[in-house]
RNA sequence: GGCCCGUUCGUCUAGGGGUUAGGACGCCAGGUUUUCAUCCUGGUAACAGGGGUUCGAUUCCCCUACGGGCUACCA
């Protein structure tokens, strides 16, 4: 009945039962947002972009969660909105405690900040749907009272029943108008027993009475219109016998209570759009702009990103450690490269640019250049982003994000006399990131790449000795040690002049000096060059590795 | 099963009625570094299939296949 004062009737009359139509050729899809924003203009000047995230405190955001906070973020924060943060904690059995707080945390770590929430307050609070349970009844009743909605007393068992029996037929039960008539709910009895029912304290749902015989055309920023042919929705239930709202009223309610512009969620939510659709024109209220993100999927074997992937390839799933999950950030991930990498999943900007930073994206997102397609998650590449963001790090903040590590490790503080060339530990650090930094992926790279730098080798690759030290590399290694122990002005410089110069006035090869002094200063065959090394640890520790060489490399 | 959404290199993707179908990750090969890696250069590799429409389709339409989501008093 209401249905008729909406604009949308006159459609649904154009198209009864036609078949599923999706508009999306090229000239179309420029000229949607053109549309969107043309049609609803006046909406627009007047309300600036709302968006909200509303996940659900049951566990740990995992980053699929994320980037769909991160869309929101980038799109209210492209075109000036706010963002909202709503807790929706509906379920009471599925509340996990610490979930919240680890979701504020999480986003907070990666820089997605909400201009209202639980912890922000503001005037459309409280934001957390426990704390807004007495709000949701009333409009569930305005919706029995206008013939929208009507009371079910069918039990958990009997509907299962039903379900299991229409299984076994090989059929589907779906709660609606083809035998809503036939189960135990206020359409089938007379208001005094109705009373009588509902004073007698028995449980009931609050059911939605979904239209017959409609075509509904439904409109996403994303994959454009949509149209679903009523008869295939069910009564979804909006009231539990619990005294709580479902998903479906709940999130209908607040976001037009919140005055959301705009929800952007992810596309399992899909198959509900014509639910809240509907909802919205119940209420006879002007339903929110939306937009359907493609899902991220396994990397491997089918199905999307669940939390299990994580540990199956050895890849963190949560922004941040979640009990015995290890985090991106306790992984070494940047918050600059996870943000920058769960961008680029589902979303490119149509030039080649692949290293954005947060405000680069607030600047360049638009929802028009979101895939429809879901993306697989690539573990892979997420290293390459990180390694990108670190060489774009400073080495001093790189030496302070690695100096955790370098205490960790046993044989700290540094034992030996290395420091003569920095005036403190963290400026020697500093030093070392320099020459070594270009090759890492992550900080604890660090120590990998240049423990030598720490500690001096106690012992040596063992192909690398067979295959350098030769009989007569001892007598070399003590005459190099002499050479060196002669140098003044220790610099790189300095020290390669001289080496080279006495290789050749004495008539030796590159290769019986530098690979066997590349395995008594390193311990391998690996590392910078060799003279930035020596260099580095100074003359006297340099020294002292030769000597403890020579005592110690034995060729069989 | 039903409904909805989707489909360009192995992966993320650009493009779009006439292109040598572009980039990135990965992989491979050369070069540089008298080490290892980085780095540089090059290479490998894609329009799911079938019908239309069209002078011409990878691009538009339909069908099929495949993939995905949903199908709770969960969100």
């Amino acid at each position: 009945m209401a249905l008729s004062k909406d604009a949308r009737s006159s459609q649904e009359s154009k198209a009864p039962s036609q078949k599923p139509i999706i508009k999306g050729s090229p000239s179309e899809r420029d000229l949607r947002p053109l549309c969107i924003f043309a049609k609803k203009s006046n909406y627009f000047m007047h309300n600036p972009v709302r968006v909200r995230f509303a996940p659900s405190p049951t566990g740990p955001l995992h980053i699929g969660g994320v980037r769909t906070a991160l869309f929101n973020y980038l799109f209210a924060k492209k075109h000036g909105g706010k963002t909202i943060l709503r807790i929706e904690d509906t379920d009471q059995n599925r509340y996990v405690e610490g979930a919240e707080a680890y979701i504020t945390k999480a986003l907070e770590w990666c820089g997605i900040v909400f201009d209202e929430g639980p912890l922000q307050k503001g005037p459309y609070g409280p934001y957390r749907q426990s704390e807004r349970k007495h709000l949701y009844r009333s409009y569930a009743d305005q919706l029995v009272k206008n013939g929208k909605a009507y009371y079910a007393f069918d039990t958990a068992e009997a509907l299962d029943a039903h379900r299991k029996g229409h299984e076994a037929k090989g059929k589907t039960f779906i709660y609606n108008w083809h035998n809503r008539l036939k189960l135990d709910n206020s359409l089938t009895m007379d208001a005094p027993t109705l009373q009588k029912r509902l004073a007698s304290g028995a449980e009931y749902v609050i059911r939605f009475y979904s239209p017959q015989d409609k075509t509904i055309t439904l409109t996403d920023l994303i994959r454009g219109e949509i149209t679903i042919d009523t008869n295939i929705l069910d009564d979804k239930v909006l009231f539990k016998s619990d005294g709580m709202p479902t998903y479906h009223l709940a999130n209908i309610v607040d976001d037009h209570l919140m005055e959301i512009t705009h929800v952007i969620r992810g596309e399992e939510w899909l198959p509900s759009l014509a639910l809240h659709q509907l909802l919205y024109e119940a209420f006879e209220w002007t339903p929110p702009a939306f937009a359907h993100l493609p899902l991220i999927m396994k990397p491997t074997g089918k199905g999307k990103l669940s939390k299990r992937d994580g540990e199956k390839g050895g890849f963190p799933i949560y922004p941040l450690s979640w009990r015995d999950s290890l985090g991106y950030k306790e992984a070494g991930y940047f918050k600059e490269a996870v943000v920058n990498f769960l961008a680029m999943l589902g979303w490119n900007p149509g030039t080649e640019q692949e290293i954005f930073s947060m405000e680069e994206l607030q600047s360049e997102f638009t929802l028009e250049r979101v895939n429809k397609s879901g993306a697989r998650f690539d573990p892979e590449k997420t290293k390459w982003y990180n390694q990108q963001w670190l060489q774009q790090k400073t080495n001093t903040e790189l030496a302070r994000l690695f100096m955790p590590y370098l205490q960790q490790r046993p044989g700290y503080p540094i034992d030996f006399p290395l420091l003569h060339n920095a005036p403190d530990e963290v400026a020697y650090v500093e030093k070392v990131i320099g020459l070594i930094k270009e090759r890492a992926l992550f900080i604890q790279d660090f120590w990998e790449l240049g423990n030598f730098f720490f500690k001096a080798p106690t012992s040596y690759d063992a192909k690398a000795v067979k295959k350098q030290w030769k009989q007569e590399t001892p007598e070399i290694m003590g005459k190099v040690s002499n050479l060196l122990a002669s140098i003044d002005g220790f610099s790189a410089q300095n020290v390669e002049n001289a080496v080279k110069e006495w290789i050749q006035t004495n008539q030796l090869s590159f290769g019986k000096v530098m690979p066997p002094l590349r395995l008594v200063i390193v311990g391998d065959m690996k590392g910078p060059h060799i003279f930035d090394i020596i260099s580095l640890i100074g003359k006297e520790e340099t020294l002292a590795r030769i000597e403890y060489a020579l005592q110690n490399i034995h060729t069989p």
